[in-house]
DNA sequence: AAAACTACCTGAGTGC
DNA sequence: TGCACTCAGGTAGTTT
């Protein structure tokens, strides 16, 4: 499910679920995601500890305790989901956790390129330091991206967007509506984007993201059901995943291109 | 140094 | 029905 509103939209979820509550139980089913869990130093930090926030930055979700915070990522197939009991209710589900007074979630994740690590008060992670801005929490000037892109000798659009050290958060499908909107061309190099061209994107984009947050947001009713991933598809894309159907402005067929393998689509009519 | 590519996994979908 | 194949929303680490 994840790209940076299905992460807003679960920290919205588990907000009032955990802040203030204390972890009861914690029991993880393997030992690695992406990266080995730090399974005894997140017994420690964690167990019968009062939850004092939750934050996010890009797409990595802190809960904080007042040793430290839980860092989790989910991935590309990662989830959480709200559930009866301590009992795996799915395949794939890694990590359960009881919170008080009986608050289940269940972390799942297929593909287990998501994590779950442990950051002890104070300190920094190098997962956290070296990303760029967050689109939403932060405002981003198109005077900074203007200055922040002018050294790319080939950096295509596309791909700085995706650059989680340049702009945190932005996964291939808002790339994708992103540049559609502002109807920005997807190989145009980011160091030829002007100021007005970059305030339009960045105006756009976090049009887009907050609908989507919007959409998501609806979920939260279903997320006490099985499927945590619902909102995602509420949104109405308009290029993403859609090869060869009408444009919705001027009914082009929508192009697909591979960028840095990864998949772009794009209207070559619209987006100069 | 910057930019492009690879690897990590499982599952869904497609064509034969 | 089953097999072989392609592709997938992320990103750290490696190679060019």
């Amino acid at each position: 499910m994840p790209e940076l509103p299905e992460v807003e939209t679960l920290k919205r979820a588990l907000t009032p679920l955990v802040l203030n509550k204390r972890l009861l139980e914690l029991n993880f089913l393997r030992k690695n995601l992406r990266f080995p869990i730090p399974s005894s130093e997140l017994h420690k930090g964690l167990l019968n500890q009062k939850i004092s926030a939750i934050t996010r930055k890009g797409k990595y979700i802190l809960i904080h305790a007042p040793d430290g915070s839980l860092l989790v990522h989910l991935g590309m197939s990662g989830r959480v989901t709200q559930a009866p009991s301590m009992k795996p209710m799915e395949k794939h589900t890694h990590a359960l956790f009881k919170f008080e007074p009986n608050i289940y979630l269940h972390y799942i994740d297929p593909r287990c390129f998501g994590c779950l690590l442990w950051i002890p008060k104070g300190n920094g992670h190098p997962l956290l330091d070296g990303l760029g801005p967050d689109p939403i929490d932060q405002e981003i000037t198109a005077q900074e991206m203007k200055m922040a892109a002018k050294n790319c000798s080939t950096v295509s659009i596309k791909n700085f967007l995706m650059d989680a050290k340049r702009i945190a958060g932005i996964g291939n499908i808002y790339a994708c509506e992103a540049l559609f909107a502002a109807r920005i061309y997807p190989k145009k190099p980011a160091r030829k984007i002007n100021v007005a061209q970059w305030t339009i994107l960045l105006s756009v984009l976090r049009e887009i993201l907050q609908k989507s947050i919007v959409a998501g947001g609806t979920t939260l009713r279903d997320f006490h059901s099985t499927d945590g991933s619902q909102g995602y598809y509420k949104f109405k894309l308009a290029v993403y995943g859609k090869e060869n159907k009408p444009c919705p402005i001027c009914n082009e067929p929508i192009k697909r291109i591979v960028q840095s393998a990864r998949s772009t689509f794009y209207c070559k009519v619209c987006q100069k």
